[in-house]
DNA sequence: TAGGCCATCTGGTCCT
DNA sequence: AGGACCAGATGGCCTA
C-alpha cells in the first residue's frame, strides 16, 4: 500500500504555496468539528492528488505525455461534500467497529486469571494470557493434574511480559476468599494486596514456595456464574452477582484437548500453525447433576455433573462456551 | 526523553 | 454502492 498521507512539513509547503488548500482546510476543520475528531492529513492528501490531477490535465494541454489509467475527476465543491460525507459516516463506523471490539476484549480480560479494572492487561498481553489459560487448562484436564503449582503458572507466564507475569503470579497466590471479595466488592486484588503491598515479583525458574491458586481460584474467577455453582455447591442463585448477564448461547464449538493446539517442542502452543475445531462432544446440559466424575484427581473439586458426561468432555467445553459467549457479541 | 500503548483517521480490498 | 475489515500513519498520554 503507498503511503497516502501528505508529511506536516509538505503540507505547510502546499499550504504556504497553494491557496486553493486553504479553502480544502477550513473545511477540514468543519469536520473535524462533525466529527468531533482530529484532522488527519489524508484528505488533504486525497485532494493534492486531485489538484495533481489538474495539474496533470494542465500538463496535456501544453502537449505532454499523456498519463495512461482513468483520469482523476476534478474535486468540486460538491464532490467535496459527498466525499466529506461519506468519510465522516466511515469514521463513525470504524470507531463503533473497534469499540466493539475493544468491548469484546474487555469481557475477555474479565474471565483471565488476574483482572484488575485500575490495572488493565494490555491487548496483545490479554491475547497472550487467553492462549496461555487455554492451553493451561487444557493441559490441567488432559493430564488431570490439579490447576496449582509452578508448572500451572509457567503455562500462564509463557512469552508474558515481566510485569504481567507478575500479576498473574501474584494472583494466582490469593486464595478463592480473595477472589470472591474481589467479584462482589470489585476490588482490586492485584494492586491491593498481592503486588503492590508485597511486590510481589514473579521469576519464571524458581518460583516463590505455594501455595499458589488452585483449580477452584481459577473457577470461581470465571463468568458466567454457573462456574462458582460448579466449584462451590453451596454458591446457589442469589450469589450471582450481576456484572454479567448469565451466558445463555449455544454451547458450540466445542474444544478438543488434544486437537486444538499444535504444540511445540518445548510443549508450548505454536500459534503458527493452524489448529482445526473437532466437534465430537454433544451439547450437555449443566442443570442436572448425577454424581461425579471419578476421574478428576483427589486434590480437584468435585464437580456436580451429568453421568453422561465424560471427563474430557467436560470442563473445557464449558470454558470453550464461555469463550463462545465473549466472542459471540 | 524515548518507548509503549492506544484511539482515531484513512484508503484499499473484499463482499453482499 | 455501501458496509466490513484491514493495515498504515499519526498524535496524545503515560511511564521508566
Amino acid at each position: 500500500m503507498t503511503k497516502p498521507y501528505a508529511k506536516p512539513k509538505e503540507m505547510a509547503e502546499l499550504i504556504s504555496s497553494q491557496p486553493w488548500i486553504d479553502e480544502a482546510l477550513s473545511s477540514q476543520d468543519e469536520m473535524k468539528e462533525e466529527d468531533g475528531q482530529q484532522a488527519s492529513y489524508g484528505l488533504l492528501a486525497g485532494m493534492n492528488e486531485d489538484h495533481d490531477s489538474i495539474e496533470e490535465e494542465e500538463e496535456e494541454d501544453g502537449g505532454k505525455p499523456k498519463r495512461r489509467g482513468p483520469k482523476k475527476k476534478k474535486m468540486t465543491k460538491a464532490r467535496l461534500e459527498r466525499f466529506r460525507a461519506r468519510r465522516v459516516k466511515a469514521n463513525a463506523r470504524e470507531r463503533t467497529r473497534m469499540h466493539g471490539l475493544n468491548d469484546a476484549l474487555d469481557n475477555l480480560r474479565r474471565v483471565m486469571p488476574c483482572y484488575s479494572k485500575t490495572q488493565k492487561l494490555s491487548k496483545i498481553e490479554t491475547l497472550r494470557l487467553a492462549r496461555n489459560y487455554i492451553w493451561a487448562l487444557s493441559e490441567v484436564l488432559e493430564s488431570g493434574q490439579t490447576a496449582e503449582g509452578k508448572g500451572f503458572v509457567d503455562m500462564l507466564c509463557k512469552g508474558l511480559s515481566q510485569p504481567t507475569s507478575n500479576l498473574v503470579a501474584g494472583c494466582l497466590q490469593l486464595g478463592p476468599q480473595s477472589l470472591f471479595m474481589e467479584k462482589h466488592e470489585e476490588k482490586n486484588p492485584v494492586s491491593d494486596s498481592a503486588v503492590s503491598s508485597h511486590s510481589f515479583s514473579y521469576q519464571s525458574p524458581g518460583l516463590p514456595s505455594p501455595p499458589y491458586g488452585n483449580m477452584e481460584t481459577h473457577l470461581v474467577h470465571l463468568k458466567p456464574p454457573t462456574f462458582k455453582s460448579l466449584v462451590d455447591p453451596s454458591f446457589s442463585n442469589h450469589h450471582q452477582d450481576c456484572t454479567s448477564p448469565p451466558y445463555e448461547g449455544p454451547l458450540t464449538p466445542p474444544l478438543s484437548i488434544s486437537g486444538n493446539f499444535s504444540l511445540k517442542q518445548d510443549g508450548s502452543p505454536d500459534l503458527e500453525k493452524p489448529y482445526s475445531f473437532m466437534t465430537h462432544y454433544p451439547p450437555v446440559s449443566l442443570g442436572s447433576s448425577h454424581g461425579h466424575n471419578s476421574h478428576f484427581s483427589t486434590t480437584m473439586p468435585r464437580y456436580d455433573i451429568p453421568v453422561d458426561m465424560t471427563y474430557d468432555s467436560y470442563p473445557h467445553h464449558v470454558v470453550a462456551a464461555q469463550l463462545n459467549a465473549i466472542f459471540s457479541e
